[in-house]
DNA sequence: GAGCTGGTCAACACAGTGTCGAGACGTTTG
DNA sequence: CAAACGTCTCGACACTGTGTTGACCAGCTC
């Protein structure tokens, strides 16, 4: 086991085994039956059989595909993080003129992005806990939000609209990881959730006082 | 399938099948075990017979005193659950005199609660996603959190100590998923996650500065 | 037309789950 | 005290899903 072909892996593709040419198509097949089963049950009630067939293909072929499902929804994930990248390209990031409205924005941004593919956020979610490669995919995409968040919040200060308060990257870590907590519990529709738009209004509310006012106590 | 006995089924009670006498040291047996063996490794990848080896007893017996694995998982739960209920007793809860102090101490009590039992809490919180009960389970613990929570807010509010702004219970059920997501970051030392010290202080201040300051914008 | 390469699948081996039926052991009760 | 009953135990089975092996076909290349 564990064999190391060593020929033809300049780049260790997520799907396909080794060469190029066609076959591509039910590569897409297995990907598309995935993300739609995905809208109905979770990935461990989906059995490798259920892609295949989804795909027209028998089970031993999906191996030649993918290596297990995990890896599907890797793929997956991957295309989404592809997207959301590449929509956030044209985002404004450097106006500042208006920091309601920049936050406001990046909050929008955030929803925007997992809401495309929900299903497929939410099996990452649930596969975070499992799979330790779904776990370091998700982490570097919130590593790139709290960045982004940790140099505004460094910018807004250096500019002297901010406050100095607690490190600007520990403020980002716990201001995302709450928007992210309360994104999945909002698509998932989870008991004690916030329907989206209250949701946002009230992060914002959340974010801005943060980062604005000093860490003054109340009387 | 699905039968109703509807004979001495005056609580649905979660591990043993019906009666009461003895035998319930082997219960506590598969219990003790399944939280050692959930210190190592998730759920799924502990076998029922992994359980019953590990209470010295084979696995049909096992189906005796659970269901399943995730019935294990759930016991656990009610155990953590009625042990910080029970701990939360003697809460002071009703001195505002100091709101810093009052605040810094729910967010303590809320780590120290599943501090206690991290493994427990961890494997919950994979569960989440999976098992409908544990979601339930998990929702009752929350939404307990979250109306202390919001209690507390409007009663600053009524006090004139803090603003109007967001819902108090849309504040409350905000804040309350960011201490948890940051929490389970934390215990699970994430990618992305927050020391324990600089957790508390870091939450502490937003939770403060969402509390008790108006939606102002800034300038 | 021999040989390579991409693609395909029947058949197998295996791990884990859940169930059934046969008991062992202790306690009422006639 | 024996028969009947409830608790408790487990060997053996059926089933579901995963991952692998080996044979095979089609097309392309020299």
């Amino acid at each position: 086991m564990t064999e190391t072909p060593a020929k033809d892996s300049i780049r260790p593709r997520r799907g396909r085994r080794d060469s190029r040419p066609s076959g591509d198509d039910r590569e897409r097949a297995i990907l598309a039956t995935a993300e739609r089963l995905l809208g109905g049950r979770a990935l461990d009630e989906i059995s490798i059989d259920d892609l295949a067939r989804g795909a027209g293909i028998s089970r031993p072929t999906f191996y030649f595909y993918f290596a297990s499902k995990e890896a599907v929804l890797l793929s997956l994930i991957d295309r989404v993080v592809a997207e959301a990248d590449a929509g956030s390209e044209g985002r404004l990031e450097e106006l500042p003129a208006d920091p309601t409205a920049h936050w406001r924005s990046t909050i929008d941004a955030f929803f925007a992005t997992f809401r495309a593919h929900r299903a497929v956020t939410l099996a990452a979610a649930r596969a975070h806990g499992t799979n330790r490669e779904v776990q370091e995919l998700w982490a570097r995409v919130m590593e790139n939000w709290i960045r982004r968040a940790t140099a505004a919040i460094t910018a807004e200060r250096t500019r002297g609209a901010a406050p100095e308060g607690p490190p600007a990257r520990d403020l980002a870590i716990a201001l995302t990881s709450m928007n992210e907590r309360v994104l999945l519990a909002t698509f998932a529709a989870d008991q004690p959730s916030l329907a989206e738009p209250e949701a946002v209004n009230t992060l914002l509310h959340i974010w801005l006082n943060a980062i604005y006012h000093p860490p003054t106590p109340p009387h």
